[in-house]
Formats: structure tokens, sequence, C-alpha cells
DNA sequence: GACCTAGTGGAATACCTGTTCCAGAAATGG
DNA sequence: CCATTTCTGGAACAGGTATTCCACTAGGTC
């Protein structure tokens, strides 16, 4: 049954541009299959009908339909161009790396600046793995999952840090609260927080006083405060319960947020997980 | 019949290692599948038993005692060491982290979840500096960099990404403009940009409706678009003028936006260089 | 030279594979 | 609104899978 007027697709990249072309008139199923093939080719070329069907929630007949809407015989036709596309292909990441710095000698220099922040993001992520303690880890988990209502405290660069987690801690059915509000109501928000809740600040350099002095308020009414920030000398270090230190790499003077979102994730999904147990 | 006395390999340097290492040992016959696996890892890794066994001039019963000679429960396992050798998904730092696991002795859940998020950060980072052609990145800069104002458009997942280039772009007195607002009036910020502006559109599935349209909105009235999405089924990607597929690797099911805040920041001081050079 | 052990070939098997088929659901068009 | 086409879920099936098992061979040891 092959829908389409034109020759079937024999490598990966005609099928990946045939995918997208078709993208708007593709059964819901199909497109289902497209966005799972297009996003995990590895699994499409290792996997079989079962595992495959199952990780995109399909079921296995459809993966052969989907394969013969492109004119292939079946499945295994399908299978082979995506195998087809792994063959060969014997270097490691590493060495592909290493390939593209060797090779692309004429570097532009915006791929200067992002390699300069990708590698900046490879340190910082490495100083977390280092520098966090598991014990204490533990102790920000079991503070925060005991809470009511998380109270998430940034301002600035550390701001998106919070935003991140009020979307997956909203996902996960965690009640939180953001506060850094623009309609000015933080005060009158934070004085709904009782004792049975807690709060998580970020403040990094320099260190926006309104975190601070919210983190302060809330700690004073016996409200557990959990901290991220960037040095001991964080007017947050002597505040919070919990602390953590992170220092972000830089990069040309600039950092990004890479491993603080890192943690921030894990924090989050760990906060979760140990609500289930409760 | 684990004949090693040492353990069994989990990655394809190990097995390979130990194979060169008992060449002088080995049975005729596993000698023969020895040669072949190591001369032809990728018939190994996509092949069956019967063709494996056929092209090797061996009985596919020898297969299987080769890799329990190995100290693998059967042919099965073999296979999927050379699988994961191809895989985008590299073992590497998987490896590492369960170096650290096993050295690290009395590991904690949250302690594991956090590896987990910095493995996936790592990942997402070389999936980054892979994928990334120079000459685009070069091209939405340009675009970016022309811009009077640029306006920022995300939701949900990804806003966190553009509240962080809004940062820095202020702080590098770069007008921009988020186009996410609570207060409603998207609509009436975007139809007060004009041709000599762009715009900067991030959105991951499950996309968010709104932000597609608002890109399309611009688009349609001659405002180029530059887009950071997670697949070329993207409605973003039929829209933009330049966009750019980056994959974060999961954790648990969870993503982490690493990878994305990296590239967000290399972008932003990319443009701010390229603005002082015009 | 008989014995034993390690190695080998090949058939038997239980399981799982990709594929087909069809009833019914959903969408489409008049 | 019904008729018609397209799409979907699930069971059924034939073929192939990795594995096991056992008879047999080869090579070395007392």
């Amino acid at each position: 049954m092959p829908t389409s007027p034109i020759a079937v697709p024999t490598d990966f990249e005609t099928l990946r541009t045939t995918i997208v072309e078709q993208r708007a008139t593709l059964p819901k199923r199909l497109m289902q299959v497209a966005a799972y093939a297009l996003d995990h080719p590895d699994e499409i070329a290792f996997g079989t009908t079962a595992s495959i069907a199952a990780a995109a929630s399909v079921q296995p007949s459809t993966l052969v339909r989907f394969a013969q809407h492109f004119g292939l015989d079946g499945f295994s036709g399908l299978q082979q161009i995506f195998q087809a596309r792994l063959r060969g292909r014997t270097a490691s990441y590493e060495d592909r790396l290493r390939q593209l710095e060797s090779a692309g000698a004429a570097e532009t220099e915006s791929g200067t600046i992002l390699k300069g922040f990708i590698g900046a993001a490879h340190q910082s992520l490495d100083a977390l793995s280092a520098a966090i303690e598991p014990e204490k880890l533990e102790q920000a988990v079991d503070i925060l999952a005991r809470a009511e209502t998380i109270y998430l405290i940034a301002r600035r660069r550390s701001f998106p840090v919070v935003t991140s987690m009020a979307y997956a801690l909203g996902k996960l059915k965690i009640r939180c609260q953001v506060v850094s509000s623009a309609a000015g109501n933080d005060d009158d928000l934070l004085e709904q927080a009782g004792p049975r809740d807690a709060a998580f600040a970020v403040s990094f350099a320099p260190y926006a006083p309104e975190s601070a002095a919210q983190a302060r308020a809330l700690a004073d009414r016996g409200i557990p405060v959990v901290a991220l920030t960037d040095s001991a000398l964080s007017p947050l270090a002597g505040i919070a319960q919990v602390w953590f230190e992170l220092m972000e790499a830089d990069h040309a003077g600039f950092r990004s947020l890479s491993a603080s979102l890192a943690f921030a994730m894990a924090l989050t999904v760990s906060v979760a997980e140990r609500r289930r147990q409760l």
C-alpha cells in the first residue's frame, strides 16, 4: 500500500525527509511512530517489533503499517534502513568529536563560543558530581518531600532554575509556588506559608537582596529552607537549614546554568520518589 | 562455564582486550569466531546466529559457546555488547558513573538520581556539539544580531531557556522581549514587531500550540525566526528560517535543559560579539 | 595403548519473531 | 444524518530464533 507516488526510500536521510514531508497528512498512530522513530533511531535499529511498539505505545502491527506506508515491504525493511545508518560507524562519540575538531580547522567564531560553553558545562557537571554530599542531599530531599507546598525563591540569573523546577513539580502533582511574581504580591504569598511547608532558594553572586530577605523571613518563622548557591559567603548559607555550594564554570565571563538545572531536576525527581514512599 | 577468573566484560573495549589476551589458549573454532567477530563487529551486532555462523564457517552452537567462554549468558549477551558499541547512547559516561558507584560504596537513592541526571546532561552536551552545524549557527547569529528587538517565544518546559537568555541579553544591553506574559497581552506585543526585528522560539515535545502559532504569525509578516526544537517533526521546523535540532537525553523519563541552556548562552554571547562588529 | 578430558557438530526444542487478517472504530464526504 | 472510506487494535500464524543436549572426535596423560 505505497501511498507515496515517489520512489521508496532506501537510505535514512531520504526516509527522514519523506517522513517530515508527510508530517501533516500522517494518521495519528503512524505519526506517533514517526516521532518515536526519529527520536530513537537506535531503538528501531536494534529493537524488535514488540519492544519498539511498547516503547512507542503502539501495536506491533502499526509498525508494519508504518513501513508499508512508505512503500517498504514491512518492518524488516524499515529496520534495515535504520541499521544501515549505524553500520560502519565504528568511531565512538569521542572519536567523532576529535575528528570534527581536527577536520573543522576553519572554525567559526560562534562555533568556538559554543564549544566553550559546552566545555564549561561539562566542567560544571563534573564539579557537581564531586561536590555534592549524598547525606546532605538526602536531608534536603527529606525536608522538601514533607512539605505541603514548596516555595521557590530566585531572582535574575537563578530564576530559570526555579521555573523549570516549578514545571516539573507541577507535572509530578506536587504543590509549589514560585515567589517572584511581577505582580509584587510576593510578601502576601509568603505570609501564607506555614511550618508544614518548605522553601527552596537559589541565589548566585551578585546575590539579589530580595531572595535572601525572603528566605530569612521564612526561616525566622520556622519554615525550613533548602538553598543552592555558589559560595559559603552567600547570604543564603547562613539562613538555610541545608545548603549546597555549586560553582558553574564560566566561559568568557558568562555562566550557563547547566549543572544547576541538572541538580534541580535531580532534587525534584528525588522528592517525588520520596513522597511516593511516605 | 566462565573460564576467566576475572569479571565478565560489559563493554566492547574490555571484551576486545580479553579476547586478545586469550588469543593463545583459545580452542580452534572459538579462535575462528574471535577473528571473525573482531573483523566484522557490525555483523555480530546486526546478524543472527545462523547468518553469523555461516559467515564464520562455524556452527551456531559455537557462537553460544564462545559467548559463554567469556562469562556471558549466551550469544544474546555478546550481541548486546556489540550493539552498545554502535549505539549513540555512549556507554562511556554511564560506565564512568557506574565505576563511581562501585567505588563509593553506600549509595543513596537521591545520589543515584543525581548521577543519572549528570550523565544525561553530559550526553546531551556531546550530542549538541556533534549535531550543530557551524554554518547554520552563523546564520542564526547573523539574523539575531541585526534585529532591533529580539522576541523570545517559549512555553512550559522551554520557558527557562528564554528567561535565561533574556537575563543575559539584558546584561549585554541588547533589547529583547519575552513573549509569554501572564498578563495575556502577547498578541499586542507581537504586533509591535516589525521587519527589522527577529524572533527566537524554543519548543520541545509536547509542543505548546501557542508557541508555534506566535512564531508563524511573525514569520508570515516577514520577521525572521530562529528556532530551537527537538525533532524535525516539530511545528517550528517548518516555520523558522533557521532551526536547530537538539535532543536532551532523558533520565527516568525526565529531561533537564542543560544542553539547551549551553546553546542559548552561546547564541546570546555570539550575537553580542557580532553586534560589536557591525 | 587405554583412559580421560576438552572440544565439536548437528539435531531437537521452546520461545519469540514479523507478518497477516479481520472486526470494529473513527473520520470523511455527501 | 447515513454511507463510505480510512484507520486501528488484537488475535492468529508460519517461520525463524537462540539455546540445549547428546553423541562423537581429537589430543594429551599416565
